[in-house]
RNA sequence: GGAGGGGUUCCCGAGUGGCCAAAGGGAACAGACUGUAAAUCUGUCGUCGUAAGACUUCGGUGGUUCAAAUCCACCCCCCUCCA
C-alpha cells in the first residue's frame, strides 16, 4: 500500500542522510558530544527529551519548554492514534502545528505499550493487536501501520515497531521475540526506504538480558541503513547492576557515526552512565512524573518536597538552578502547593525537574567537550550514592 | 418545659455482649515511581517493645456479667422539632 505522503512543513532534502544529520564534534572516552539535525531544528547531544505522550508534556506548555531549552520532545504513536487519531492530527498539519510545538518531535512506536499494556495485546507475526485501554476496541499495529501513523503525525524521528520484553523473560522467549523485532524492523525499512522524506527512522535493538542476544540484535539491525539506533528493553524492572551490565555491553557495539538512543532511561545516574557508555539521546517520564508526585532533583540530590523538614524552609528549591521555580519560590511554598494539591505545584515542579535533566545533559556535553567526563560522572555518582552502590553491586 | 436524636482512637464515621486497639474515609508522617492506562501506588498511624506480648482507650460516675464501646442507673454536654 503506497504511503499517502504529506509534504512536511520544511522542504528537507535528504541526501547522504547518515552523514549530514548527525555529527560528532568531540569525544571523551566513549562519551560523545554531537549535533543532530531534524526538519525542526538542531539538537545538541547528549540530550534529554521530555516525554509528551499524548502531544503534551504534562503540566508544561511549549513556552516553558522553550524557556528551559528543550529542543525535542516525545510523542506516542499508540496513544495519539487512539486519541485524537493520527489522521485528525494530519488534517491539522501534523503534531507540531496541532500542539503548537516548533521544536523536534520523536515518536515512540507503541513498542513500549506492548510491554506496559501486555494484558491488552496479542503479538502475531504481522503485528500487535491491541485492545484499546480507552474503550476496548481492537486495533492492529503492524510495522508498516505504525510508520504511517508517525508520518501522519509528521514525527521528526520515527521509531520502528518492536517488542519490549519484560525482565525475567527466558532465553527461548527472548530469542524468538528478538527475531520478530528484527523482521519487523526489516519490514519497516523496506516500507519506508532510507531517504524517502525528512522523517528520520530509528531502529530499536532488543535482546533482553542475554548478552549474546543483545549482540545478535545489534548485528542484525545495524547493517541496515537506519538514521539512528536505540537500545530498548532496559529499565523494565531489572536490578540496577544488570541494567548497567547490558548498557555497557550494548552501547559500544552500535554504529559509531549514528545517533544512539537509550529508550526510557532514566535517572540522572543512568543518563550519566549512558553517556559514559556512548549514548547520545535519552527520554524518561521520571522528571515529569516524579514532579507530580513530589520528588524533585537538585544539585544536592533528590528530595521529596512533601517532607515536614521543608515546612518552614524559606530557601530556594535548588540555589544552583536557573529555572523559574527556583528563582521565584521557597521550598516552604512548594511544599504547601504540593500538600494542597494545587495545580501550580505540577507546573512548577515539572518545570524544575525538566530543567534539571536538560541541564544534566547540557553539563555532560560541556564536560565531554572539555575532556573531563570521568570527573563529571564521579560527581553524579557522589550525588546518588545509594543508586550508585546498587549499580556497582554486581560489578 | 415536652418529644426525639446523638456524644467512638487528630477529624468525619462504622460498630449495639466475647472474633475490638476498634471497619472505612480524611488528615498526618514516610517510601516508591525509568520509550506515561500514574495529580498514581505502598507502608505507618493509642503507649511501650525488634518481637511475642503487656498496658491504656469509645462523654462522666457507679452497676450487671466469666466478659462491656456495646446492657442498666444517674449525671454532664450537643442537635432537631413542639410549646
Amino acid at each position: 500500500m503506497p504511503y499517502p505522503l504529506r509534504p512536511g512543513p520544511l522542504a528537507y532534502t535528504v541526501r547522504g542522510m547518515s552523514d549530514t544529520i548527525f555529527t560528532i564534534e568531540h569525544t571523551d572516552g566513549a562519551a560523545r558530544a554531537g549535533t543532530l539535525r531534524t526538519a525542526h531544528g538542531t539538537i545538541p547531544t547528549p540530550i534529554f527529551m521530555p516525554v509528551g505522550t499524548v502531544g503534551s508534556v504534562k503540566a508544561i506548555a511549549p513556552d516553558d519548554l522553550a524557556a528551559i531549552g528543550a529542543p525535542v520532545i516525545l510523542g506516542n504513536t499508540y496513544h495519539l492514534y487512539l486519541r485524537p487519531g493520527d489522521e485528525l492530527v494530519a488534517r491539522r498539519g501534523g503534531l507540531h502545528e496541532f500542539a503548537s510545538w516548533p521544536g523536534s518531535i520523536l515518536t515512540d512506536s507503541g513498542g513500549f505499550q506492548v510491554f506496559s499494556l501486555s494484558s491488552l495485546r496479542k503479538i502475531r507475526e504481522e503485528g500487535v493487536e491491541f485492545r484499546s485501554h480507552l474503550d476496548g476496541s481492537r486495533h492492529l499495529f503492524t510495522p508498516e501501520k505504525v510508520l504511517q501513523i508517525q508520518r501522519n503525525l509528521n514525527s521528526d524521528i520515527m521509531m520502528v515497531l518492536d517488542e519490549c520484553v519484560p525482565y525475567g523473560a527466558d532465553y527461548a522467549y527472548t530469542e524468538k521475540s528478538l527475531a520478530l523485532t528484527t523482521r519487523w524492523a526489516l519490514r519497516a525499512r523496506s516500507a519506508y526506504p532510507a531517504g524517502t522524506a525528512h522523517n528520520l527512522l530509528f531502529a530499536i535493538t532488543q535482546g533482553g538480558f542475554h548478552k549474546d542476544l543483545r549482540t545478535r540484535s545489534v548485528e542484525e539491525l545495524c547493517g541496515l541503513d537506519f538514521d539512528g539506533f536505540a537500545i530498548g528493553g532496559l529499565s523494565v524492572g531489572e536490578p540496577k547492576d544488570k541494567m548497567y551490565d547490558l548498557l555497557y555491553h550494548t552501547a559500544p557495539q552500535l554504529p559509531g557515526n549514528k545517533p544512539r538512543y537509550l529508550m526510557g532511561v532514566g535517572t540522572p545516574l543512568d543518563i550519566a552512565n549512558g553517556i559514559n557508555a556512548g549514548v547520545d539521546m535519552f527520554d524518561c517520564v521520571l522528571p515529569t512524573r516524579n514532579a507530580r508526585n513530589g520528588t524533585l532533583y537538585t544539585s544536592q540530590g533528590k528530595i521529596n518536597i512533601r517532607r515536614k523538614q521543608f515546612a518552614e524552609d524559606d530557601g530556594p528549591l535548588d540555589p544552583n538552578c536557573r529555572c523559574y521555580t527556583c528563582r521565584t519560590f521557597s521550598r516552604a511554598y512548594l511544599r504547601h502547593l504540593y500538600a494542597s494539591q494545587e495545580l501550580l505545584s505540577f507546573r512548577l515542579n515539572s518545570l524544575h525537574n525538566l530543567t534539571y535533566f536538560l541541564d544534566l545533559a547540557r553539563n555532560a556535553r560541556q564536560a565531554v567537550i572539555e575532556g573531563r567526563y570521568a570527573a563529571f560522572l564521579a560527581g553524579i555518582e557522589a550525588l546518588y550514592p545509594d543508586e550508585a552502590a546498587r549499580a556497582a553491586a554486581g560489578a
